[in-house]
DNA sequence: GTCCGATACGTGTATATACTCTCATTAAGA
DNA sequence: TCTTAATGAGAGTATATACACGTATCGGAC
């Protein structure tokens, strides 16, 4: 005898459900990027290494603090994250002028797989425009844009 | 001597990092997902553990198929993070009619724990509006939940 | 009634993520 | 200059995530 619970309004729990901004970002996030994965699977990369690749690309020779920081992630995820991408022998670490900083830099390996990824990751992104209309997407990224302007 | 190397242009990269659909909602999903853990830690839950409590209280007695489907998240996943649930005895898995299945239903712990976390959320959420205006955010939703409903 | 493909789970493995604590190094102050 | 506070990384731990594979069960074909 389950005790039909009453305690929570039904479509009180829906629209919680429905409208919560965290749980919606998760799953569109986890639904996104899982197509980008797809597509780069050929190429032994994920897209969260494919966005610390292209990182490393703009801002040569960043500390990991600083691009930890461009990235919006912590700074020990970024650090298990480049040691993974060293490890393929994709980026490379070393030490900074400051000897308490690790720079990341592109290897040759690391700037070759960028060329390659380059073109999935824009088929990729054109297959989402062509599904969902390139202005709907664009309202899409800015808003997702500020969020990540102005969130702490 | 870092071969300064020209093969990407940077014009290209910074653009590509910037409009990157995948990249800018992991990112989001972070930060937001941030706010929402902090609200919550006071009663030692993170975000993802309420939605699936409260995909949990809406859906009673689903199987992990089926949840793990309305969350747009993994099986073996799902898996996982109900028991870590169960060990908290927040919910309960037990054996559905047909023995396969495993159907997850709140505890009375969860139930209560629930009725803490959703003022919490409400309070949270509240901030994000208030934020970014409600219409925005709206328009943000409005997005995410049609590529929910969309992607595979 | 028995066999076989389909189905639902769980486990092993790998990656992503962040918090806390510790260590090394630097910078600032006495 | 010596001491100390601040800073940048990394390691330990915990959770989230998914894929591949194996196991148990079910349902239909015969």
């Amino acid at each position: 005898m389950s005790q039909e619970n009453p305690r929570i309004d039904p479509r009180l729990a829906g629209e919680i459900s429905r409208s919560c901004v965290s749980f919606n970002l998760r799953k569109s996030a986890r639904l996104v990027s899982h197509a980008y994965d797809q597509a780069f699977s050929e190429l032994g990369i994920k897209s969260t290494q494919f966005s610390v690749m292209m990182g490393t690309a703009i801002q040569k020779k960043a500390s990991i603090k600083n691009m930890a920081k461009a990235l919006g992630m912590d700074r020990s995820t970024l650090s298990r994250n480049a040691r993974l991408l060293a490890s393929k022998g994709l980026i490379q670490l070393m030490d900074g002028e400051d000897r308490r900083e690790q720079l990341i830099a592109l290897t040759e390996s690391g700037w070759e797989m960028l060329e390659k990824a380059i073109p999935v990751w824009q088929q990729t992104q054109a297959g989402l425009e062509s599904e969902f209309g390139a202005e709907w997407l664009d309202g899409l990224l800015n808003r997702l844009k500020e969020l990540n302007r102005r969130l702490p």
